[in-house]
DNA sequence: CGATCGGATATTGGATCCAGTATTGATAAT
DNA sequence: ATTATCAATACTGGATCCAATATCCGATCG
């Protein structure tokens, strides 16, 4: 419906530094683990502290950041057991979003899918990492909000946030991409036949080729 | 080294001010879809308002407050349909939470949970409301920690919190209190014979009992 | 030489003050 | 009498200032 999306700048200064601040977690430039000054952080996006510190709580409860008392917040880092919890979890809340999403499935969803797996293509083709990243998350998050169930939307989206810095390593490579088509290609196919069954089937397997893509590549970075 | 632990009073005023908070909230003390003066509060807990309102964004992310701009914080209000959700998610976690700690439940979990169930039962025949709330909450954590995943059961609890204040209606009525005692002891039984499927049988349908007695108790509330 | 203590500095936690927005209530016009 | 207008008020959002705590680094002592 509402598909007019222009760049509003948010009303108040906290949704803007919230924004800005996701952002920059989750495209990694703040790297995990690494402390969050607050006084310099204030003056790039020239604001006083107060309005950062809020859209800091709101991070840390969504598990961005973590906080020490005294000591500040730092962003949140992921050991391979946490990704592997999160991806659980994704699991268990998806399957429920898409089965009911299938079995309620609104006029144009379907439609609305084919147009975003274009674009998941040409980004994928042209090795667009970023423009592949939203575009993927668009298609997952078409399909999951067709449940008409805002809380379960609400807490898969921050579990997609809380790795959003480790999935950007996945789509680097071409292979990665190809097969993330392919796996659309197929949950595509299943919801075209209203076959519930086959729909979680296929995005079960998607989620558990990342899982595995993240156990090689944190393996790898391991020293 | 470290001082002698005293009344654990937090160290901070939002960490104090978001433990009154979510008490004043869970025990409904400050009413579903009241207004939260800020102002007032904050004398009333004799802090500034900077601690409170990092406190109420802390809370906003956990669902037991609504924000509005530049309107302020209310406290938040569930429909039936907001609570089937919550306990729909809930079955999902808690489901997997279960089956998990049932495979590794650690040396001597069955007896603390033997030990509160005890205490549930005093608390259910003395109509102990608030004590009968505390134990419940205590037997069912006990067991969903035993799983390991702790961002799993970070979940939980806040879906817990979140409709605290409708579940202290449900165990007013002594009916209600002495099912729950009824179907611990049908988890308890489940849980000595390792029979992870049925421990999950008897949890879901504590988890339905509940949810049909609030929405007879919302039915009854509508005016 | 290593460990420990203590002060200087950096950074967070909190209070107060100011600005901007929403709400309220009174007034006026139809 | 009803509604529209607009000023007064209440309350939130944000900036600045101050206090409390942690960290860093050099001096001192064993």
């Amino acid at each position: 419906m509402s598909s007019a999306v222009q760049k509003r700048r948010p009303q108040t200064a906290q949704q803007f530094v919230l924004e800005e601040l996701r952002r920059a977690i989750t495209s990694g430039e703040l790297r995990p683990g690494g402390p969050i000054r607050q006084e310099a952080l204030a003056a790039r996006f020239e604001v006083s502290r107060v309005p950062l510190r809020e859209a800091l709580k709101s991070l840390e409860a969504e598990g961005l950041v973590v906080h020490h008392v005294h000591r500040g917040y730092f962003v949140a880092e992921l050991s391979l057991n946490d990704l592997e919890e999160i991806y659980r979890i994704r699991e268990l809340l998806e399957t429920e979003a898409v089965r009911i999403a299938v079995r309620r499935l609104p006029d144009g969803t379907i439609a609305t899918l084919e147009r975003i797996q274009r674009e998941v293509e040409r980004a994928a083709d042209e090795g667009d990492v970023a423009a592949m990243a939203a575009a993927n998350r668009l298609f997952h998050f078409t399909l999951i909000e067709a449940s008409g169930m805002p809380r379960l939307v609400r807490l898969v989206t921050t579990l997609w946030d809380s790795t959003d810095a480790y999935r950007s390593l996945y789509y680097t490579e071409s292979p990665h991409r190809k097969q993330a088509v392919r796996e659309h290609r197929a949950v595509l196919s299943a919801l075209r036949h209203g076959d519930e069954d086959a729909a979680v089937r296929r995005l079960d397997e998607h989620r558990a080729h990342a899982v595995a893509a993240l156990r090689e590549v944190l393996d790898l970075e391991r020293d």
